[in-house]
DNA sequence: TACACGTATGAACGGATGCTCATATGTTCA
DNA sequence: TGAACATATGAGCATCCGTTCATACGTGTA
């Protein structure tokens, strides 16, 4: 029976700069809600969702007319929206009207857009428009 | 032949609400950016990556052993990263340090933080301690 | 109570994503 | 120049995602 050794073996350069970081290091599980955060965002419809309810609430088939996509596929990620506390939504007898949750979804929004600006003049004129 | 007509017919109850909404809208492709900017962070292991680069810079071996990888899923992620012109690097000799484009990428990853921080306890000591 | 309508949900399918493994590139040093 | 090393890259594969389609749910109205 052969015994593998060093196998733990974790090749890095600079070990007090390795341990330096580590300590300040994100969990896996904290690493992965966060990145669940901007999964949430990394889609070009629910992109367009978010930023349709940046100017007022909507239902979900006005929303699916503004972004050009099927009711269901709206639902689906209105869905997802609101698993992650993006949106939410009231009742006005079968219509549901969603709108975001805070303004920190408008900010991390925004804060997407600022980076893009760096590369792209619309996202910068995008910015002025909507009062960054 | 059959013509297929009233396909365009996509139903809004709220006419107003989505010819408002609309004008100010993103287009397919503008969205499209902002969510290939969301989607950059929208794994843990570059929200990793980001998060020992917020600290300081470090080389492709010394953060792969920091977040747990291997050399290989890191170079392809830090490519992307790249690409999406979130992180930077200059070269020593043989080694490449690598380290973030500016303090847009900083803001991006803490305002992501600060959502979370709605629901997690953690987020909020996070961004105490990284001084928000 | 039955139907219409707005919305939600589940299955299923095609495309995208992230890993590993093998290999290539570029730099240092002998 | 050639070996060693740090990193990059491409192919292949398993998993995940976002859509459509069919169907279910819940509310107002006849």
């Amino acid at each position: 029976m052969v015994i593998e050794f060093d196998r733990c073996g974790i090749q890095c350069i600079h070990e007090d700069a390795v341990a330096e970081v580590s300590a300040k290091m994100l969990s896996g599980e904290e690493a992965l809600a966060l990145a669940e955060t901007f999964k949430t965002l990394a889609d070009p419809n629910r992109v367009k969702i978010i930023c349709a309810l940046m100017h007022r609430e909507l239902c979900v088939c006005d929303l699916a007319a503004v972004i050009g996509a099927s009711d269901s596929a709206v639902s689906h990620q209105l869905r997802m929206l609101r698993t992650q506390k993006l949106v939410k939504f009231r009742r006005d007898g079968k219509i549901l009207y969603y709108s975001l949750v805070d303004e920190h979804v408008d900010k991390l929004f925004k804060q997407g857009l600022e980076h893009i600006s760096h590369s792209k003049e619309w996202a910068a004129r995008f910015l002025e428009l909507y009062g960054y």
